[in-house]
DNA sequence: GCGTTGCCACCTAGGTGGAAAGGT
DNA sequence: ACCTTTCCACCTAGGTGGCAACGC
């Protein structure tokens, strides 16, 4: 067998000046905000000092409403609501003739849940930047958005669709001496809208729920003439992305090259720490380091292989101690999965142009980010990863607050592999609501338990909210607030061993039917779907007179598109309009 | 710009064996049966003796019946039956509300119209082998089915479907000396049922026909106990695919593991030069060769570069005198296109699990298949390629008839690139019906003309037919036959750059936006299926404010799969049951 | 003998950031 | 000065037939 690596320290010159001294002198420069426990989660700030969602003033606020879920379910391996409220049609048809493993009620509120929010948190802590291109060669979104929806009517049949709108009108430009960004001026004038259709639209409400949902093909340019499609945004332009759930009958009007319409079965989600900086090149190298460690794409520019040694364990011994050089993970350890991870809120925006007037912030602090974690969980590896993102500069103001797990019931949870499925502790948040400050909720030392559910306060037609950071409550906090957050986490599973993001690192294909053969192949129920998932006719028929996967091994793997398995998620529930 | 091509004459030592003197060789031990006049289309036989369709006896055979079309509209670009006969519901709404540029009544017979059906049938005359495998590298098909249908009602829903169904309930073994299949023994007991459903389903009638619907993620195994949903079979077996148009409503006991229902809504198309036998290793070595250089995947096993010199010319020289040396045709020129190929019927069966008592196969004569053709339209090319497949074994109990253009009428088709649609002449035919000889309608000579359309005798409960070959009629000849098969080409653009097999080869992805390009980001009206096609939210509305594909590109570019542009196409209209 | 299996090199197809060149 | 464009090496992901080993 011929080992066709290439040798590693074929670093580029500018990877290398960026890769060890310079990180470390980099660093030196915007310690200490947040970033000195290693064990805990400490990240308290966010790096762009603009990025706070605010409205575009040329944009409709549609009305938005919240109410509250509560989920107090203890050591469920799901926490699903069951409120009785339900402006759905129809859904009484008995659920035994799906052959579904769930039978979620029809009369829950639908959440959406990202998945990889950790990932996306790094990345916002940071400063998310993603590069658009023109023709040819357009660039998608890493991390792809992926989501994870319930409480659709199982029987409804819905268009799932994604557009990105601008979240201020300003321009941006990243000043490299102190690695912000600033404002430039006013934004650029509008770019032809477009959405993304997910290509498995339209499908029932039972497929959208069975599966993870994944955006990964939706590819961004600068090319307003472009014609194949894809989202066309300004550079250096601030955006947001957006997931909407449209029912059926009301996306007559849904097309790709208009704005998605405005209704009653129409809703919008969107999570703030998807906020981006549209860039021709990225700015902050830290995006780009954090961006090449975690893009199986851009494997080609990391300057480690899988056993690293020398200098390289050297730098990743001095990051373990000095956080912030590396961005590696747990999730960079194959079989290692992530215990649960931080929730995020997903924003419910009535559908229409409107962007949210409230956009509720989460601040990372995943339990299992820690290095120390690493080291516990495996500690033949080296895990020295100091996650930069978590060292972030202030905001002028906002007020932050910081909290964390201990290291010890991060590492008790890991350990307990008995549960494969249980809900992580909510995650530190901000919330920004005009004018106001929102308490959040918190309970973060109940592993395997279900968090209390919130939904954030909709104020609407308010243009441009202050941001205000809130401080999540300590664990075991009751949930308290009319207008907090809530997180809950769960399909996370223990026992999985993909905790890759959105990739499947499984090596030999017949030891196991990985999840996303069995998914990409032909849908988890033997569907056909190239895309990775399936449209509704899966639900037709239940599989018959095949082992393909037992209802274990199904609830196992249940997602289906590319992005697969979950490794991190944070889900909110949401109120139908 | 570093060529990295790998040096030419990496040829494995088994394929040289059987480059040069071993092809020469075996092919004189075959040779004469037919193969002697380049210039014609002279295939007359088919190579395995044991292919002929005969039906399974475990089989039911579900009635049939066939009724006549006739087109005889001269020049046109398209032929489209009228007829009156419309068992399909409603389809009277204004078609005005479709931003199609069809606008086919909604009273058309479906046809389903084989693409690439010249290579299939390449395959075809030498004994199309398909390689299945265990788990885990689970083999595609090549060529891979890919369809055209008219004739759906625009606004009805449909499935899509693809199963496999044994010809016979024969197990059979390759005879190397001889380079024929003979019969081994009966079938191996039957495998669990499995279908694969076209991933865009279910989609419009009108997304439908807008694109060519590649069946090309289908994948085969010999693994009975398959979890992936691949369509399982026994190897060293004969097997045909088949099409299936299931109405929405009649789709709901449709599933990947289940046999396809039978119904009002669901009906079935197969070509019988899609008829494949399955191998875990190929047994001909033609068949290897026509792989190897007509699959991409399979180019590394190519013995010659895009320009061959030396001995290769020499071997593609002489094949060009002593055909059946090699399988390239024109379609391996870029650039050159095919003008119109030989019509294939599709079967048209009642849905359900019987076979088609009634086969009818058509035997390649390709006007564009010849090497003489190839030098006419493109001298400077080498085009040596003989028609290996063209020269075939005789078989007992068959009588035998050729038919062929003349090479004026084919060059004169090409050399008239102002149409860039038109439909090709029928080609010769056999129909088997149980112990019955069927004459066969021609109308070869009629270039850019539809010739009449016929339906083959539909014969149910005919479990083991004899199989007769049919004669085709005269060029100019009027078709006659009420149990005759007619063969109408259309969708071939002769200004398309893409001829060649499913896909593209476009090297700048900049200087136009190809087809493929378009086609597989978000299709052609800019939606959004990875998968390469759309499903009927593209119908949802017209494209708006962008510029993407005026209605010339659309119609010279209205494929979506992946399979894109159609080189080669054979249509029937089939008639609903 | 003969068919099957597993692994392999070699492809296609396309997603990465780097880096130089171009543009304003 | 700053941003954009273009081309590139280097990846992932997966589809080819070859071939040696295996199994019966």
């Amino acid at each position: 067998m011929a080992e066709k690596r290439r040798s590693p320290c074929t670093m580029s010159l500018k990877a290398h000046a960026f890769s060890v001294e310079a990180l470390i002198g980099a660093e030196k420069k915007r310690k200490l905000e947040g970033d000195s426990q290693d064990c805990f989660e400490e990240v308290n700030e966010v790096s762009n000092p603009n990025e706070s969602p605010q409205h575009r003033a040329d944009r409709t606020s549609a009305s938005e409403r919240g109410s509250e879920n509560e989920c107090t379910s203890d050591g469920s391996h799901e926490c699903e609501d069951q409120l009785p409220e339900s402006p759905r049609p129809s859904s009484l048809s008995a659920a035994s003739l799906i052959p579904s493993q769930r039978d979620s009620g029809a009369t829950e509120e639908i959440r959406v849940d990202l998945q990889g929010s950790d990932l996306w948190k790094r990345f916002h802590e940071i400063g998310t930047e993603m590069i658009i291109t023109k023709a040819g060669s357009n660039r998608r979104m890493f991390p792809a958005m992926r989501v994870k929806i319930t409480g659709l009517d199982p029987h409804q049949q819905y268009y799932i669709a994604m557009d990105i709108i601008p979240v201020d009108n300003k321009r941006y430009r990243y000043v490299y001496h102190s690695s912000k960004w600033m404002v430039a001026g006013n934004a650029d004038s509008p770019v032809p809208p477009r959405v993304y259709i997910h290509p498995d639209s339209p499908a029932s409400g039972e497929t959208w729920m069975r599966q993870v949902i994944s955006f990964d093909k939706l590819k961004l340019t600068n090319n307003e003439l472009d014609d194949q499609g894809h989202i066309i945004l300004h550079s250096m332009h601030k955006y947001q992305p957006r997931v909407h759930i449209i029912r059926k009958e009301c996306g007559e009007d849904l097309s790709p090259v208009k704005s998605v319409p405005v209704g009653e079965g129409v809703k919008a989600f969107s999570f703030p720490e998807t906020v981006f900086t549209t860039v021709t090149a990225y700015q902050n190298q830290q995006i780009t380091r954090l961006k090449i460690d975690r893009n199986p794409f851009a494997k080609g520019f990391r300057d480690s292989g899988r056993n690293r040694m020398g200098l390289e364990a050297l730098v990743e011994s001095y990051a373990f101690w000095r956080p912030s050089l590396r961005t590696l993970t747990f999730e960079d350890i194959p079989g290692i999965a992530k215990p649960g991870s931080p929730g995020s809120p997903a924003i419910l925006q009535t559908a229409g142009n409107a962007v949210s007037s409230t956009h509720t912030h989460l601040l990372s602090s995943s339990p299992c980010s820690s290095p120390a974690f690493h080291l516990g969980a495996n500690s033949s590896q080296l895990c020295s990863l100091g996650p930069a993102e978590y060292t972030a500069c202030s905001r002028s103001g906002l007020a932050l607050n910081r909290y964390g797990n201990t290291l010890a019931e991060t590492y008790s949870r890991l350990a307990n592999p008995a549960s494969d499925t249980f809900t992580a502790p909510r995650t530190p948040s901000y919330a920004g609501v005009s004018g106001a400050s929102v308490s959040m909720p918190g309970s973060d030392g109940d592993a395997f338990s279900c968090p209390q559910t919130g939904l954030p306060l909709q104020i609407p037609g308010m243009p441009s909210p202050q941001l205000q950071y809130i401080m999540p409550s300590p664990p075991g906090n009751a949930f308290s607030a009319n207008q907090g957050h809530h997180g809950t986490y769960n399909s996370f599973r223990l026992h999985s061993p993909y905790g890759l993001y959105g990739y499947n690192f499984s090596t030999s294909p017949r030891l196991a039917a990985s999840p996303e053969k069995i998914a990409s192949s032909q849908g988890s129920f033997l569907g056909s779907s190239p895309s990775g998932t399936m449209t509704d006719r899966q639900m037709l028929s239940p599989m018959e007179g095949v082992h393909i996967l037992g209802s274990g091994q199904q609830n196992l793997f249940d997602s289906r598109t590319l992005g697969s398995l979950t490794s991190t998620s944070s889900q909110i529930p949401a109120h139908m309009v």
